[in-house]
DNA sequence: AGTGAATAGTTAAAGAGTTTAACTAATTTA
DNA sequence: TAAATTAGTTAAACTCTTTAACTATTCACT
């Protein structure tokens, strides 16, 4: 490929990846009130996903110390949103978990995201944004591959 | 498109967004050091890219109010990156330029981030993140439409 | 079995980013 | 020209993040 066309297509990338990024979250909070910021949405999806969510494993995947999750997770757990259990083998580890009161909120959200989502995505054809979300995953294990070997070096 | 594959394309874009954005931001951060934070970087870009640019295009583009910006632009300023001047004509309007120790720092950030993502983006072939980046333009496009929409309720 | 290293998580302090509300100064409009 | 609007700032309160030091537990090894 051309020095140029890269060059050209980075700019591009980076404008539009940074405007749907920020104008996602902006629709997504209009829709999911002031209830909770953007990370804590994220921790409260990223949770109910995920089996056993530990700290060590948020820190990973959203990229920040672990003391940085301790803190949110503590604002959230005062709000009743989240619970903390110690592994039964391992009492060092501390599994985190939506209450009632967090799997209701994150059902809210669910479907008020969904909404708009459906809202958005219906406008695109099924092959354009399969072949799409294909590429970006692949972009996705690209970046974790490339994360890899820095850590190795 | 049925009900059911919706949620789990939602699903898939959701997560990948995800890791890309925090993986990307990861990486970048790696190469640029702590001289920037992600937000002053990506701030450093969009008044390199502008022209004529000012706290309230800053605050529409990031979503965030103008206090927010003029937090930021004022420990940008204080470490010699941004310049204030005040418009001629319109003497409510201050226009945000980089300094010459700005642009130094930009270039030297343009530079380690082309490095990075031209070691990824040599490994799809040109028609492929075209058709990549064209239809997340119309993604991003959409969004912004919602909330022109949103605005005029 | 016992010592040293590694691992999971927390705490405290300092700084960065955000929101809200009240404010100044300049411009528009009616 | 008075009233409303616009651009930007300030201050207080809060969230998020990093660094460094810490506790508690488990692992590895002789």
């Amino acid at each position: 490929m051309d020095k140029k066309i890269i060059q050209e297509l980075i700019d591009r990338y980076v404008a539009v990846s940074f405007q749907v990024q920020k104008k996602a979250e902006y629709l997504i909070k209009g829709q999911i009130g002031d209830d909770l910021t953007n990370d804590q949405h994220y921790i409260l999806r990223y949770i109910h996903q995920s089996n056993d969510c530990t700290s060590t494993e948020l820190a990973d995947a959203f990229e920040v110390n672990k003391s940085a999750i301790t803190a949110i997770i503590n604002r959230m757990a005062d709000r009743g949103l989240i619970q903390r259990t110690r592994d039964v083998n391992d009492r060092r580890v501390v599994y985190l978990t939506l209450t009632k009161e967090g799997n209701t909120l994150y059902e809210n959200c669910q479907e008020k995201v969904q909404l708009l989502v459906e809202s958005i995505i219906t406008q695109f054809d099924e092959t354009e944004i399969t072949t799409f979300i294909n590429t970006y995953e692949k972009l996705a294990q690209l970046l974790i591959n490339k994360k890899q070997e820095e850590r190795e070096e």
